[in-house]
DNA sequence: CGAGAAATTGAGTCTCTTCAAACCCCGTGG
DNA sequence: CCACGGGGTTTGAAGAGACTCAATTTCTCG
């Protein structure tokens, strides 16, 4: 199954007829290195751009310098389904590992729109999870500094669950630098790094290489005071331990 | 013209049709007193909720007790698109000043965005500068804490203007708290309350009773480093001086 | 094996928080 | 018409958390 679709039907039902047509207006793929721009802020891009590997960020550089991750985006996101609403983009998208990515044509994706209603709502419906993430992360969630960062891992590892990529005892298949966490996090690179520490003295998580590894997620996700719900996905997320399942399976079929 | 037209006219062009049949699906008004809530955190609402006059938010109880504020909402907004594309709440919706709000039924809504896609665009582009906003508070937006307060001091302006509900030299019609003010910044009441007092020193703003005075609109701006756009108001919002104006008016007409 | 990137560690400083008390404005009731 | 009460605001002081600066170590890849 094509990851697009692993990601779309994890968080909508869609039939057979309208994911042959959402791969159909898919692009040839297209490498991106590390640290290189997808798309640059303030343009107002034509096309809205598919992970298909690797991990990227919409971010945007802030006047003093710093850069204010917004999201991190991985294999299966839509990344620009906000310019295809917005035009004008406020911020731009980066590769955080080199890439693989591929594009569909704003007008093409009007036209899914217009045929598939369904399918125009789980676009919307993608763009909402979107913003849920971004309730989560601002203010820090209300969460003292290690919750933030334990939740932020829980956060990455369910995203990747979802659409295959990720299971427990394995190494994350991306790397993600502490300045990455950092910037994600709004902390600084060295209370980033001190913060890991306590998780890795708590032995929750550790490395594997360049790797991060989740040694206990049930002890992360206690730390985390993580509740997958705010990611929408129509299994609940959270991995093995199903806590939280199938809160709104009941409505996923219908659209309203 | 209807408060909810102002508002979504000022996001985006709409047909004489299209707003009459937005209109129409509007029910009776209601009142809801300051202090309770509009919809509670964890319901799975079937209506959506306009707001007509006065002035709420969603808001978040967190688990150390302490309130976080995601939005401010002000009359004209719809409040729960979010719960019509998402279902599930995860947050709720309080009244911070008496209100008057009206209601959707979300099926109506869904013939709505059958019937006229321009309109379901519409919709879709309101969420969406929901989640620039949310963009723009994450983080505290990499601004320094005299610099935020007074970009959201900004934004309310901006966005009440937008619906004729502000003018410069004129108070603020809805009184917002101190507390709820550091409760949507992430602040200690007692540091927002010194901050907004730098703030008055500087006679950039003043107090008129109970309620806020921009006393120097072009002083507020620069010390908030404030750059409307991400607001995405047709007309650039920000006021008399312009600044930023129109910059995606040639696109708002199409809606690809 | 060496170079460069990433992660770690320590020390000093500043911001923001918490706790606590006083103040002010405004509506109410005597 | 004035005293009272309460919500909201202001102020002060002490302490915790996070930042910066700077040096060191570890890791990875060529």
């Amino acid at each position: 199954m094509h990851i697009l679709l692993k990601k779309l039907t994890a968080l909508h039902n869609l039939s057979e007829e309208e994911q042959r047509a959402a791969l159909a207006v898919l692009g040839p793929s297209r490498e991106v290195s590390r640290g290189t721009d997808i798309v640059s802020d303030g343009s107002t891009p034509t096309h809205t751009t598919v992970m298909l590997a690797g991990s990227a960020c919409r971010y945007k550089m802030m006047p003093r310098g710093n850069r204010h991750i917004l999201t991190f985006q991985f294999p299966g996101d839509m990344t620009d389904l906000y310019s295809y609403v917005m035009k004008h983009l406020d911020h731009a998208v980066g590769a955080l590992s080199d890439c693989s990515i591929a594009q569909i044509p704003h007008e093409k994706i009007a036209a899914l729109c217009d045929e598939y209603p369904n399918l125009q709502y789980a676009f919307w419906r993608d763009t909402m999870v979107d913003a849920s993430i971004s309730h989560s992360w601002a203010l820090g969630g209300g969460r003292k500094t290690v919750e933030r960062v334990a939740h932020m891992l829980c956060e990455i590892f369910v995203r990747l669950e979802a659409v295959g990529l990720a299971e427990l005892e394995r190494p994350l298949p991306y790397v993600l630098t502490q300045k990455d966490f950092a910037d994600a996090l709004g902390l600084s690179l060295v209370h980033t790094s001190k913060t890991l520490a306590i998780l890795k003295q708590k032995n929750l998580i550790g490395r594997s290489g360049t790797k991060l590894l989740i040694i206990n997620w049930e002890g992360l996700t206690e730390v985390a005071n993580f509740d997958a719900a705010y990611l929408h996905f129509k299994n609940g997320g959270g991995s093995p331990s199903q806590k939280h399942g199938a809160v709104e399976s009941g409505a996923a079929n219908a659209r309203c």
